[in-house]
DNA sequence: AATGAATGAGGCTTCATTCAT
DNA sequence: GATGAATGAAGCCTCATTCAT
């Protein structure tokens, strides 16, 4: 007897629920100091319910940080067309996407901070953001490119300057608190911009 | 019984050690997976010499984290002068010697991520690091308002531009690996100069 | 409505299928690591069907241990008459079928071990296999009397010869490996008739 | 500074005294019975310094069923010597401390059985039980060998005789309570020579 | 000061049992 | 009757900290 429609749904309404107050958790107090408990508890569920939707905690951690990028901010950060007509415009506003991703994905960024700089303790979970970041640069190789040949942009080193671009909007996540950031989010699109040669 | 110099040296010799070894660890694995029998295995002393000059586990970290940055990283940060004659010459080869810094401290930056990212975790190691990067920051706007007003650099929110700068060295040592840096460093002086509008 | 016999022989096969598989595993693996989980695979049925056949764990360790005593191996140990007219060949018969079944037993006899090694876990059990043993016993030293009797056996205390016959046919079977013992088992017939005393 | 004399004979002392308890434990209790908790405290030392004395739960395990044989049993079980003058003598020694051996083993043993009975699980153990076994019937065969040679024993298979004497030894152990051996175990050795198919 | 054994609290994980569908 | 999700108790193991030597 399988499963009735609103069993299942309830049941992914569930693991839904455990992952976002994992991903909080983990990005905040790190994986060691995340109990599973802490995590049933943030999300209302009883302790062994987590172990029904997550193998173990390392499969919570690696779904933590792989499914948000999956299901958000990949199509987000690359929903941009190196090859659009008016470059100048796709430009600009690839800026302001960004920009407003980066700014949004706060907590998340934490955790991708967590799992670059101890790429080590968590090989897995780095391989696939480490693909992502590669995929990213390439994309923006490429506007940039198109950049420069239509007149817009400056000549420079379009690998350096799309890892500029890319490290600034990591860095700047990490150096503005919430606060600091939602009142000038805006500006920031300011040297954004201006890491790209814009052309005066 | 005074101990004799020679005492006290070694004695000194085996707190550099240990603490040498505790920053490579938290770095590299974490706040938790860094065992106090870790640590002296890798200092090569024993187990409860570790608590001879450290108070406990919490205490190791407070030094690790603030250490390096009072001994070695702030007067090398702020070894700049905002009222130099010749600003321009000022202002290269200040971004010459934070590239150089942010690359050598790769290590200690994870850490300092560590410690950001998780600041609830770590309130008192997080206060000096605040303190000092307000500091760097309130240092940095005088040096671009001076390179504005000597018209070497163009006008901007200066207050925007230091944090911009000072998020894209944090950035792009975490986004660069360390072969890749290497290859390369030399050229982020470019953009790092480009995020400070200079006057073509 | 009550369940046609269709159902009902599809239920008995069911529950028949379960307590095969709960006694290899039992068998193999001991009582605590045999998991309901791995009865439910191994026989093909769900997770909570084993709660429909069996009450819980301890029953159907219960079931395990002694529906194949009373069902199979009861009826053919001790399937030979004391008071036979050819005491000699009736003797011989014995043998022939307890090494027999002894040496089909293999699995069973794992779990008869664990039982009796272990019987204050398992009181229940055991009291059902001491029972059996004794009645066994008891049917040896009847036979084996007779065969004094009628000169075909050498005298010897009956009591410390049943008992030594008992003991051997367990002990020949956990020292054997499956393989050792098919290539040699009609072999077993000889020290085992030895151990009654034959006369020459 | 190396712990003293005294320190490293209490902790010897420590070790042997949570390897019986364990022995004990794991005898009557099996293997997932036996909690580290129950061994701490039937070994009066604190949870933790159990993990001092051994690795983990299954070098506890391994070095239940090893050290015994290795330390005690293995010299005496093997001590007879195939070539002796008179050899009637040295069987009839040989079975005396054999009976004498296996019936104090009890405990033991019932270890030993859980051992070859799960031998899948226990897979290092299990290899040397085996070739203790192996070694000790290779050694019987010589003995038997030497007897039939000089005309005390009859003929027969020695690798089979030898093989039913000892499974003899271990099944009596296993049939037989506590109280019932103690009052038999002098007449024990009367099957045990029949078994060896002695001249009359 | 140096050493490392002793302690037990806390975390991950397993699993028997319950129960809603 | 059949199914499998939900629950939490219990076990193994790690590790910071203490302390005797």
């Amino acid at each position: 007897m399988p499963l009735s429609d609103k069993q299942v749904k309830t049941m992914e309404q569930k693991r839904e629920k455990i992952l976002q107050q994992a991903i909080i958790l983990f990005a905040q107090q790190g994986y060691e100091s995340t109990t599973i408990a802490k995590v049933a508890k943030a999300s209302g569920v009883s302790f062994g319910s987590v172990f029904t939707y997550f193998e173990n905690k390392d499969q919570l951690f690696y779904h933590a940080v792989t499914e948000p990028l999956e299901t958000k901010y990949r199509t987000t950060l690359l929903d941009f067309d190196p090859e659009a007509e008016d470059i100048l415009a796709e430009i600009k506003s690839m800026i302001d996407k960004h920009i407003r991703t980066f700014i949004e994905m706060h907590t998340y960024l934490q955790l991708v901070v967590q799992v670059i700089g101890q790429h080590t303790k968590f090989p897995e979970p780095f391989k696939i953001l480490d693909d992502f970041s590669l995929e990213f640069i390439l994309k923006l190789q490429q506007i940039i490119r198109n950049g420069q040949k239509s007149g817009v942009l400056e000549e420079s080193d379009e690998d350096l300057t799309a890892t500029a671009y890319m490290g600034f909007l990591l860095g700047i996540r990490l150096t503005f608190t919430d606060y600091a950031v939602s009142r000038i989010w805006e500006q920031l699109k300011i040297p954004a911009f201006q890491l790209l040669y814009p052309k005066r």
